[in-house]
DNA sequence: TTAATCCCTATTGACTAGATAGAGATTTAG
DNA sequence: CTAAATCTCTATCTAGTCAATAGGGATTAA
């Protein structure tokens, strides 16, 4: 399951995404459209920021926007920001790989074998949605 | 990432798997051969058996075997025993469906969209995988 | 220079993961 | 019959994480 967290990132920046190209959003705007904690957001933002995910603008009028073309951002990289690699096991991660703390020998592992193609199978997915197809959808149904 | 629980989990049922259909095992010997916490195992087995996934024989002698052939206890079975439901939310769980508590219209969420799309790619993979095609894998390559 | 914004650190409460302890219930070997 | 070996159950502990909140400090536009 994914946190609250990365339900609320996403929801943020779809709707950075929907909102178009313009001038800076700030937090509470989103919070509010999004019923989003106000303050949670922040430190949300803050984390999307050190990735690249957002870009900031400070001081009076300032405001987050994206921090590249919408087609740029899959939700592959927003998970990874919020809850971490996507593989079901460190020993499969291929951003963040580490061997299992108790592997006896990881070449023959065959539990190791059927995460892999689940990490590999869930990856090809993650990696191929972003957020411009995501709020074409969001356009497509009339929600917006 | 799946849990420690879901890990002694899937090597005590390759193990039982591994040592084909004879007596009962015996925790203590799955723990030995397996390096896992004793009285942590006694647990888990125990969730394993209210499932159907293995049987267990009590008094002397008695012991552990699995429930029913290798071959239909996938990992997708383990893994919902002992980490939940495969999918990333809720609201795209088969097995146990429930709407996002913060969910402004399911029918409409892109989100949810992509999150779909991951479990049924998850679910593919780990339904497909099971206790004898990864005990053969063991088996071929000689760590056995 | 003031007011609106982002930035940072710390803290809280609830919950879960992983592990352990100790006694109870059941069955079989002798 | 009885003793020993097993599974069964309930309770507990510690450390860590998740979600959220608080309260300022730094920055910049009007």
């Amino acid at each position: 399951m994914i946190s609250q967290k990365a339900r609320y990132a996403l929801r943020a920046l779809l709707y950075l995404a929907s909102r178009g190209e313009d001038a800076p959003v700030q937090i509470s705007e989103i919070a509010d459209k999004e019923r989003i904690p106000r303050k949670f957001l922040e430190a949300i933002l803050l984390e999307l920021k050190k990735t690249g995910i957002v870009r900031s603008h400070r001081g009076r009028s300032g405001g987050y926007s994206l921090g590249r073309p919408a087609k740029d951002i899959s939700f592959a990289d927003v998970l990874r920001v919020t809850d971490g690699p996507l593989a079901l096991s460190p020993c499969v991660s291929v951003m963040a790989y580490r061997k299992c703390d108790d592997c006896f020998e990881e070449s023959v592992c065959a539990i190791r074998k059927a995460l892999l193609a689940a990490r590999d199978a869930t990856a090809q997915i993650l990696e191929s949605r972003n957020l411009a197809t995501a709020a074409a959808q969001l356009r497509r149904s009339g929600a917006l």
